[in-house]
DNA sequence: AAAATGTGTCATAAA
DNA sequence: TTTTTATGACACATT
């Protein structure tokens, strides 16, 4: 009975998490509480009705497991294994920075189109007030929907009274779901990220959860990126801010729609635990929803990976079923044709070229991680929680908490996966642990940094490259070769053989400790690999970007007199910022490193040329910049209060550079980037043309010339740290050198000592065999051996040999002389 | 709170 | 001479 009921709640999980997929909703009470019977035939039998059969039939002869009757999780399951094929492949092809970004960006847009077909979730979801969301959800607004959807929650969130914390939370992501499937948004990488941002703030960074928030820092990061990408701001995300709005926004809402939607003991349960918990701040709020967060995230990042990549017509559907979970109305007609769609997936995934173990492998490190983290927090409240609510709960809350609560659906799925390994064959379950624990570290470098982004719970980790994760330029690729490897192995030799001849040939200890301290010196460069690789690499394509830096410079500074606005463009060569962005995104540079160079390499004229980038140059402005630009340029709903219309304002007035300001207040009648990038006869002519008092004209002047002065000291700087990059590289290079021919030294010190050794013996040899008339041995000490220059030996007394061989000393010295 | 870093500006020299 | 560019130095902002 006892196996029953966690298979039973086991398995409920992994069926919920399906039907939320589905876009079903379920009374699990019923089932749990009085039926059980109905749900073992749901979990077991009829789940056939919701999954095609040709994919079952692929993946078990592909798998070799034979069709398990919760067919529900494994297809989780194989779900999952076709995303850590998709990374894998994402890893192998090894796409750079930039390039996966824009992967995802696109991929969104799949997603809401896809999602934006079927709105009916939405539908449901606008009914109780959420219209002015859900409403240009044809993906015709795009970004701005989104936009409109943030101000929307900006301005509820002035008239709410805060309420509870996780209530609010909760609403927020289903907010964003809403958004999210049928919003049709371009980019729905705004709200998640903003969300995740919320969560992250409003997670406890003490708790159990936090570790998702730590992996949400990443994904925002990337997200982030993304965002700057395409022209948002991390503005956009400004957490403190927004979240707070969004929060007490949702507060409205959440009093409307939860009742709404949520009829029965289900939302009661729901608003029960959430309130307890949000007031107590016990474990649940940070645990759970972490957790289900997480699963949410990663099952909604699933539906897109496998909407972008299997763009089957049934996966149109998903994202709005997805966004519907909770509102859409059970129907029973629906759910095979998602299944389909579902599973359609699956097939590309058994497809999928890469080795069963290691995705076995990959799949047991996943499991194995939510074995530690389901279990400990969603299996606690299935499990010692009371019979009903607990499901109820869970239930409702996972579809309901998509965004925040998305890492770890994902994880609770996959982890559903191995309980019913367990529960159904145990030397399965056996598999996991052995593999997870032993086979990890021996997995090829591509699987083991998946692995270990798997096992820290890194959802960035999970669904971009290594290369991405977080901090992105941290680690090279394993692809990328070493450019100190060799270097590395080189020192090391170096000084292997360096102690060897140290110790065995008594080296003279003075030079022995030199030489040591070389190879040190030099080793401790390269063990210093983590910033040498950058430098190194960095100076291959140094030698183009240098040389092309220096004929650019020439090059500009002879074309500016002619042609000023080129000019104005200096240093910022298209060639040179494509040489170091290729080097960074190729090499994989420091953090630091690459914040040079983003910050060097940045094209400031470049920018200033573009009016909406023009600040993007500053790490002052850039936060907020594109944010005030985007709420500029697309004044959002009508339902804007002044309240945040002053913040518009003043967002737009802190992105002012003191010079725009100035000039605004002299109601200068054009911009500043036409007083400062204006050729010289333009910029007159723009003079003449207007009847300018004295003060405007000053400052009109003052602003060209601090806005080139601006620009020069960017190029300057740039150049500085250019020069300081070759410098480093230069003293690396000779401090490489120096190394070589030390090594070289000793090596020659080395085969010198041997020689002698040998000729000594040889001598020792032949002198003791010498014998007299006498037959009597000569003696060392009254005779000695010459060697002519002829090749021939003659036996002399001491005394002439003395004598030679100070003659011998005395005769480099005079040609020296 | 202090240090490090980034950025804008000014003064000045040079082209 | 005027304009532009380069650069050191400083102040301020941000991290």
């Amino acid at each position: 009975m006892l196996s029953l009921k966690k298979y039973l709640t086991e398995g409920l999980l992994q069926f919920t998490i399906l039907l939320s997929l589905i876009g079903v909703r379920v009374d699990v009470d019923t089932y749990l509480t009085s039926q059980l019977p109905p749900l073992r035939e749901i979990i077991l039998g009829p789940s056939s009705a919701y999954t095609q059969t040709q994919f079952h039939n692929l993946r078990n002869t592909l798998d070799g497991y034979g069709i398990h009757p919760k067919s529900i999780d494994l297809d989780n399951y194989f779900t999952a294994r076709r995303l850590l094929s998709q990374v894998r492949a994402l890893d192998r092809f090894q796409v750079p920075t930039t390039e996966v970004n824009a992967w995802l960006v696109h991929r969104d847009p799949e997603g809401s189109v896809s999602g934006s077909q079927p709105s009916s979730g939405l539908a449901l979801e606008s009914s109780s007030g959420l219209q002015d969301v859900t409403g240009p959800d044809n993906g015709v607004r795009e970004s701005e929907t989104e936009q409109g959807f943030s101000e929307d929650l900006e301005d509820l969130g002035a008239v709410a009274p805060p309420v509870s914390g996780d209530l609010t939370k909760e609403t927020m992501t289903r907010l964003d779901r809403s958004s999210h499937g049928g919003g049709g948004h371009v980019k729905s990488s705004r709200p998640l990220n903003s969300l995740l941002a919320g969560h992250r703030v409003a997670q406890p960074p003490s708790a159990p959860g936090s570790r998702a928030s730590v992996q949400d820092i990443d994904l925002i990061d990337i997200l982030w990126r993304q965002d700057i990408d395409l022209g948002a701001g991390r503005e956009v995300f400004d957490y403190s801010h927004r979240q707070k709005e969004q929060d007490v926004d949702k507060e409205l809402r959440d009093g409307g729609e939860q009742a709404d939607t949520w009829a029965g003991e289900g939302a009661e349960a729901l608003a029960r635990d959430l309130l307890v918990d949000g007031e107590t701040g016990e474990s649940f709020p940070a645990q759970v929803p972490g957790g289900e967060d997480q699963t949410a995230l990663s099952l909604e990042e699933c539906l897109r990976l496998l909407e972008a990549t299997c763009p089957f017509g049934e996966n149109a559907e998903f994202p709005a079923n997805v966004a519907s979970i909770t509102e859409a109305v059970p129907s029973e007609s629906e759910p095979p044709a998602l299944q389909n769609s579902l599973l359609s997936p699956l097939l590309t995934g058994t497809e999928s070229p890469f080795d069963l173990e290691q995705q076995w492998q990959d799949l047991m490190s996943i499991m194995e991680m939510q074995a530690m983290e389901v279990n400990t927090s969603a299996s606690e409240i299935l499990y010692n929680a009371p019979p009903g609510d607990p499901l109820s709960t869970n239930y409702s809350l996972a579809p309901n908490t998509p965004i925040n609560q998305n890492v770890s659906l994902h994880q609770a799925s996959l982890g559903g996966c191995s309980q019913d390994f367990s529960l159904f064959s145990p030397e399965v379950e056996n598999l996991p642990v052995a593999n997870s624990s032993t086979l990890l570290p021996l997995v090829p470098s591509n699987s083991t940094s998946l692995n270990s982004t798997f096992s820290s719970t890194n959802l960035a980790g999970l669904f971009f490259p290594p290369q991405l994760n977080g901090t992105a330029n941290d680690t090279a690729g394993p692809e990328l070769p070493d450019p100190l490897g060799g270097l590395l192995d080189e020192a090391m030799l170096d000084e292997i053989s360096l102690m060897d001849l140290a110790i065995e040939e008594g080296f003279n200890p003075v030079q022995a400790s030199q030489l040591e301290e070389e190879f040190d010196s030099d080793s401790g460069l390269s063990l210093d690999s983590s910033h040498s690789p950058s430098s190194l690499s960095s100076s291959e394509g140094s030698s183009s970007s240098s040389s092309s830096s220096s004929s650019s410079s020439s090059a500009s500074s002879s074309a500016s007199s002619s042609f000023s606005e080129e000019g104005a463009v200096g240093y910022s060569s298209d060639s040179e910022t494509v040489d170091l962005e290729e080097a960074e995104g190729a090499v994989g540079y420091q953090p630091e490193y690459s914040k040079f160079c983003r910050m060097s390499y940045q094209d400031p004229s470049q920018l200033s040329c573009l009016p909406y980038l023009e600040h993007v140059g500053h790490n002052h402005t850039y936060n907020m910049a594109p944010s005030a630009l985007d709420s500029a340029d697309l004044p959002p709903p009508s339902t804007l209060k002044k309240g945040s219309k002053e913040k518009q304002a003043d967002f737009l007035d802190k992105q002012m550079s003191r010079d725009e300001h100035r000039a605004r207040a002299m109601k200068i009648p054009f911009t500043n980037d036409k007083i400062i990038n204006l050729p010289v006869e333009e910029f007159n002519e723009l003079l003449s043309k207007y009847q300018l008092s004295e003060a405007q004209l000053s400052l009109i002047r003052d602003i060209r010339r601090r806005g080139k002065n601006k620009m020069a000291a960017q190029n300057c700087r740039k150049r500085k740290l250019d020069t300081i990059l070759n410098l480093e590289r230069d003293v690396e290079d000779l401090q490489r050198d120096k190394a070589r021919l030390l090594r070289e030294k000793v090596e020659f010190l080395r085969s010198l000592r041997q020689m002698k050794q040998k000729v000594q013996s040889l001598y020792q040899e032949v002198f003791g065999r010498l014998r007299d008339e006498n037959g009597r041995p000569y003696s060392p000490s009254q005779y000695a051996l010459q060697y002519a220059g002829d090749g021939s030996v003659l036996l002399i007394p001491r005394t002439m040999a003395d004598q030679q061989a100070r003659r011998q000393e005395r005769k480099p010295k005079d040609r020296r002389k």
